[in-house]
DNA sequence: CGTCGGCTTGATTGTGCTCAACCCGGGTGG
DNA sequence: CCACCCGGGTTGAGCACAATCAAGCCGACG
């Protein structure tokens, strides 16, 4: 990605329908997936794209949330914060994933660009009334949340019962199956992705302090599941063999 | 409640539209809240009853699960466990909940009786085919998903961030709501009501152990804020008292 | 070159887990 | 009727894992 410098004026840019639906990357996965004809064409024209610099608050908890969006590029992170500071992240947004809740007026949790982020906004209103008047829109967002609370529910056995180790090993191997996805090729001689996260941010998603994060990425390399470059970049020579820490069920895939 | 003897041939007994749905306690919690004229009358000819035992398993996790439900008494429970038994339970089911994934033929998770429950329960295809047809339907099955997606949330942040005592404050507190929604009576001259859930459950729901569990029961009845009579009669004082014990902002309610 | 933020590493502490004994109440069989 | 057992619950002692407190590293940037 290009760095630039951002000024007042591009912060609140929003480009209206700069690139058609057909050509989006995530045509086929986001909410507007089983849409076509008209109802594609009418997305179309209510859409707008705006992009947030990594960092930036895309929504704060309980204000009001004046449209809902599809992740295009990015990572997005959902969280909520204790009085005290204590602060806890419940969702990861990555593309083609979906933001803010039809039929509410505020945001039930912080939204954080964690990577620059372009999201494909919908005006509420004009969104409300295609989801009371769409089925192929309220399908897939009903069939997109049944998923996320399936993925939330995982989440909570990784909070309450697994070490640390197990919770790094677990964030990992998600992040490797999300790369895997992505680059089609074989992921037999290993795969390497850049994390998306920072240590900070990897303990408000687990239930673990910024130390102990480190500390046990440092011990997954010493034991040579992972290879670092910088502190960012990582490689996973063997994605199997890290899944076997993170304490999950691991025959359920290959017994061939 | 009245309690029965139960024979094998109870535990196996289906009885069919044995009250009909205006009579229903959950009739307007229920996925079936928007329901009218045609549709309901659909619903009540293929819907069932069936009762199980505190104790008995509805569906296993990975197993087919032929059916959908609601809850209409009792309290059920969702939860995983890993190789090892470790066990997290993720949801609790109350009157009016919804069990089963439309579209999906196996159940993701375990589901257990904790008391004796009596389900509502409709064949998978029938279901299946109304979800495809009946926007009141889908629509209802969204806003519920989307609240239980919430739920499933908050509870991240407890098992992620609060302490021992903070959770067991927050489990009571969210069981007093519930027991305040159900008596309208006024609450303030405290609450008093059964656990649904014995020790272990608890442990589960909480991500702690059983002696822990144990030990902030005494605690919190040391410090006055709950009364205990047997090991599953709660009395609570002050709910508000209690509410401070959890973490949560408290001050959002009433600030007048 | 100095500073600053993100990260790592070390020393120590403390919360909740483990292991173990015991309590309590209800049901059963002698 | 009482002795016994059994499951659920409580309490105690010691321990371990992750949190806390603290120092220092590294790379980017001014």
């Amino acid at each position: 990605l290009i760095k630039i410098k951002v000024t007042e004026q591009m912060q609140a840019s929003t480009k209206r329908s700069n690139t058609d639906c057909s050509d989006c990357p995530i045509r086929f996965a986001a909410v507007c997936a089983r849409c076509e004809g008209d109802e594609l064409e009418y997305l179309n024209k209510i859409k707008s794209y705006r992009t947030y610099q990594a960092g930036q608050t895309i929504a704060w908890a309980g204000e009001e949330l004046a449209f809902v969006a599809s992740v295009v590029t990015g990572v997005a992170t959902l969280s909520q914060t204790m009085e005290d500071g204590r602060r806890q992240m419940v969702g990861l947004l990555l593309p083609s994933d979906f933001i803010g809740r039809p039929g509410r007026r505020t945001a039930s949790f912080d939204v954080v660009a964690a990577t620059d982020v372009v999201l494909c906004k919908f005006k509420k209103p004009a969104f409300d009334g295609l989801v009371a008047t769409s089925p192929a829109i309220t399908h897939r967002l009903l069939e997109m949340t049944l998923d996320e609370l399936d993925a939330a529910r995982e989440w909570m056995l990784l909070l309450g019962r697994k070490t640390a180790r197990e919770k790094i090993a677990s964030l990992l191997t998600i992040l490797t199956h999300r790369n895997i996805a992505l680059l089609p090729g074989d992921a037999s001689g290993g795969v390497a992705f850049d994390l998306p996260l920072t240590r900070e941010e990897m303990a408000d998603y687990l239930g673990l302090t910024i130390e102990t994060v480190s500390r046990q990425i440092s011990a997954l390399k010493r034991d040579g599941f992972i290879k670092l470059s910088g502190k960012r970049h990582v490689n996973i020579p063997d994605p199997a063999l890290l899944e076997n820490e993170t304490g999950d069920d691991t025959d359920g895939g290959i017994l061939s």
